[in-house]
RNA sequence: GGCCACGUGGCGGAGUGGUUACGCAGCGGACUGCAAAUCCGUGCACGCCGGUUCGAUUCCGGCCGUGGCCUCCA
């Protein structure tokens, strides 16, 4: 099975070859831990969870690390923390803790390590120790500042000239920097501000730069070079510019990782999503409609670098679609179906989603119209197929339940009403049956009659 | 302004130098007391203008439109 993944670096799709088949290794840039995830946030998640499970797939469970960090030191944080009188552990502990149990929902696997920030400070000073003495970086009022003209390739990833980044630049320059476009490693933190030791020989407290926590903590989790970096288009530039700076930079190496993998933008309803225009809307929000496994479809149908119109319509299109798959899986528990090959070729085609379920849609057809154990089997290659994209884990009468807002229903009283209407059936009263299944339209209960009888649902 | 992407049928969304994507909705039919559900069938496309080619939605160029980054936003 060929395995390909488009490098952002080289904007190609390439044959995926892992340094080490035994230790697959993967380091995705989490959240900063300050308030809800929004949907946008949830993107990265699920790709790159769909990701995890593939590689765990095709390596074997326990050959694949998998490392998504957690940024708990950042200036965010100080300011909601002070909006809210409350300790930054406080926030960042509390916004961890809604976070988990969002990607949960989503149905997204616990990467294999979740560092944080804060407790990888002494490898961050490490870095930054060495890239001073390597002279790719200096100190300057208390700051460390990356020296961007000691990284030849810098630019690279993002395709930006260095001579245009400076033309192009916006922002002030501050003072003490040798060229507009170095960047910070350490900068002095001010009294109420979190401050741990500074490195190289500077005397005031100070705290971390954004772009020097990852490079630590992939570092001390996966090595000086990896497999594969993930992340939102978004950070290309500067974050993971930056990354590559100082990882090549302080260990001498050609790469940082081999793969560089970023998932297209979301907008809400055709629109840009902002905080000035009111639709934010977060995965909290989004969970107090809809199941966590219909977000997860909804997030699929469409590639990962394509950019995504998340919209009311697109989510009822994928509730259908999953009722239908779940209509056929039924409450089957067995679980020991082997994924269809055309599915997980697909996957392997740089995690092409949409033609995956397009494959499902297809081990579907063939199911419904298949009988006895042919179509047992069929139904069992449809949910380890589901699965390995995280999808379809579930019995039908569970996946039913986790709608928010469908009736509840008190199942006696359908049962009696049921009976009434097919004793009326059978008397020819027509006006009568059609009575009862109003009364139980008006409860939200849809009647269902085939050859073997009336069964029931909760109206979707 | 600079750089980087994207533009497919009513909607969502793959893919390909010549042959049906697929799904949702719609329409027709089967089934049904009538519905619903289910099943079967079915119409609809490749932003605009040039170029390369026997042939382009697919390659190249230009234009228009949308979005991202350049400001520690996924």
């Amino acid at each position: 099975m060929e395995f390909k993944l488009y490098d952002t670096l080289t904007r190609e799709k390439r044959t995926f070859v892992p340094i080490d088949r035994n230790n697959v290794r993967m380091y995705v840039c989490g959240p900063t831990v300050y308030d809800f995830a929004h949907i946008g946030n949830a993107r990265p998640v699920i790709v790159f969870d769909v990701l995890f499970r593939l590689l765990r797939h095709v390596y074997g469970t326990d050959n694949v690390t998998y490392v998504r960090n957690i940024t708990d030191v950042d200036d965010k944080i100080n300011a909601r923390a002070a909006e809210r009188g409350v300790s930054i552990k406080d926030v960042t502990d509390e916004t961890y803790k809604e976070f988990s149990a969002d990607v949960k929902a989503l149905g997204c696997l616990p990467p294999t390590v979740e560092p944080r920030a804060t407790q990888h400070i002494a490898a961050m000073k490490e870095l930054i120790e060495r890239l001073v003495q390597n002279g790719c970086a200096y100190v300057a009022e208390g700051h460390v500042l990356f020296n961007v003209s000691a990284m030849p390739d810098y630019g690279k990833l993002s395709k930006r000239p260095l001579d245009e980044m400076i033309a192009g630049a916006r922002v002030e320059v501050a003072p003490y920097k040798k060229a507009p476009t170095d960047f910070v490693l350490w900068k002095p933190s001010k009294a109420g501000e979190p401050s741990w030791d500074s490195p190289c020989g500077i005397t005031r407290p100070g705290r971390p730069g954004w772009h020097i926590e990852c490079s630590a903590m992939a570092w001390k989790h996966l090595g000086e070079t990896f497999d594969i970096h993930g992340g939102g288009i978004d950070l290309v530039f500067p974050h993971h510019e930056n990354e590559i700076a100082q990882s090549r930079c302080a260990f001498h190496t050609n790469v940082m990782a081999n793969y560089w993998m970023h998932n297209g933008f979301l907008q809400v309803e055709g629109e840009k999503m902002s905080k000035s225009l009111g639709n934010f809307v977060t995965i909290r929000d989004l969970l107090a409609d809809w199941p966590g496994e219909v977000l997860r479809l909804n997030m699929l149908r469409t590639q990962y670098r394509q950019p995504i119109d998340w919209t009311v319509k697109g989510l009822e299109e994928s509730s259908k679609i999953l009722d239908g798959w779940y209509d056929l899986i039924g409450d089957e528990t067995n679980s020991s179906g082997t994924p269809d090959a055309e599915f997980v070729g697909a996957l392997c085609d740089d995690l092409n989603t949409p033609l995956a379920m397009t494959q499902l849609h297809r081990i579907a057809g063939e199911a419904r119209a298949a009988s006895g154990s042919v179509q047992i089997e069929l139904n069992r290659t449809l949910r380890a197929s589901g699965m390995l994209a995280g999808l379809l884990g579930q019995t039908r009468r569970k996946f039913m339940q986790t709608y928010p807002r469908r009736a509840v229903v008190d199942e006696a009283k359908v049962m009696s009403l049921i009976d009434a209407r097919t004793a009326a059936r059978k008397a020819k009263d027509f006006a009568e049956s059609d009575r009862i299944r109003d009364e139980l339209a008006a409860m939200g209960v849809v009647v269902k009659d085939s050859k073997d009888g009336t069964t029931w649902e909760i109206a979707r």
